[in-house]
DNA sequence: GACAGAGTTGACCGATCAGTCAACAAAGTT
DNA sequence: AACTTTGTTGACTGATCGGTCAACTCTGTC
């Protein structure tokens, strides 16, 4: 068999990655109680104490888990511009934040299964990084009001609105296949789902004549 | 003290209720997994054995708890009328959805994190209610669609925007009130969220002149 | 007031969990 | 080749889990 040598730390990056990416699967499909270090360590091929070698605990495994998740969330975020078009700005958006469900409804799951329970293991992450993009969409979309550029609605609820309908494409996906005859979603499918979300939210934005 | 005293089987009757009140809101907060009997056992005060009286095991107990939302789910899906005014429908089905998120958060959530983790114990409520449900409302808006009182959009997309976006609130009130200052929302937000989520939809629908 | 059925409860059990540890193997350094 | 550092692993531990059980009390009936 070929042999595919690993060159000093190498090792050390390629273990971290496959157990992340083993349990970001595992957490967002059993819950984080509902998963066991076992489990997690049979799914990356790894004996359970390799992993502890690796991360200290299973809280620390998990934010891990969230942090990675957060950071791509973070990066679709600035495709959210503050520009002066809000048209564009939120096409653009959307599609990014459909294309993440659609591509790692893992960390969506993850991400909605915290928050659902409370946020209890990072709660930090919501008062800082999230409350402050929020804040500073929201000054950006007053402004596009106060010029007239989309009607006069609270941003707040726009936002929790383009959040609830990208996400539940990922977090209900089990939901969304069930009804779709046991068939995950085409890519047409997809494409219309997408957008018929920006369609009606931008419908009901834009300004009327 | 004064002393109530409960009937014959009233005893059953309550204790019961009891339980399943508990029960909902510890699974909400913990997920089925994270939730002990112990802890509900206490969130109850009762004896944790006394629970196994009642229920003879913890997935009894949770099925029991998802049929009772289950329940309270489907009498706000009468409000959906399938009757000749999608106007008055869709508001009406849209507004009581939203006062079950803001009444009954905890039913939304075990619903939710039950879906999330691929709906294993309560796939069976997917296939049959649920689809039959979603099928005949597909059905009624695609009439509205020939009748020319909503736009051409696939129904589908409508509805999973309407379930997503109300029960976010539910599921994640915790994000919501974080971002609201640490606190609930008020009666005035509740309304003002209410109505920008169905004035968007409908903006959507509404046929263009 | 005697009996039966319903409801209550602390103590217990086997299984599973996260985490530890000591012995070992491989890689890197001199 | 000697030695250090890094990585690997099976066996173990104390805690917690869902569930059981036998002894008990209470309630309703005759």
């Amino acid at each position: 068999m070929p042999e595919i040598r690993l060159k000093k730390t190498e090792i050390r990056a390629e273990n971290e990655s496959r157990i992340l990416k083993s349990a970001e699967r595992i957490f967002a499909r059993h819950g984080f109680r509902g998963s066991s270090m076992r489990m997690i360590a049979d799914d990356a091929s790894i004996p359970k104490a390799n992993i502890h070698y690796y991360f200290s605990s299973k809280e620390k495994l998990y934010r891990r888990v969230v942090e990675r998740i957060f950071t791509v969330w973070l990066e679709a975020a600035a495709s959210f511009e503050t520009s002066n078009d809000p048209h564009a700005a939120l096409h653009s958006y959307i599609s990014e934040k459909m294309e993440i469900s659609r591509l790692y409804p893992d960390g969506s799951k993850v991400w909605a299964n915290e928050v659902i329970h409370g946020a209890p293991i990072i709660h930090d992450f919501l008062t800082s990084a999230l409350e402050d993009w929020t804040n500073s969409r929201i000054v950006a979309m007053r402004r596009w009001i106060e010029e007239g550029k989309i009607r006069d609605v609270e941003p707040r609820w726009i936002l929790y609105m383009i959040w609830a309908t990208t996400q539940h494409y990922a977090d209900f996906a089990h939901q969304i296949e069930t009804l779709n005859d046991d068939k995950a979603l085409s890519i047409n499918q997809w494409q219309q789902a997408r957008d018929t979300v920006f369609d009606i939210i931008w419908a009901g934005l834009e300004p009327k004549d």
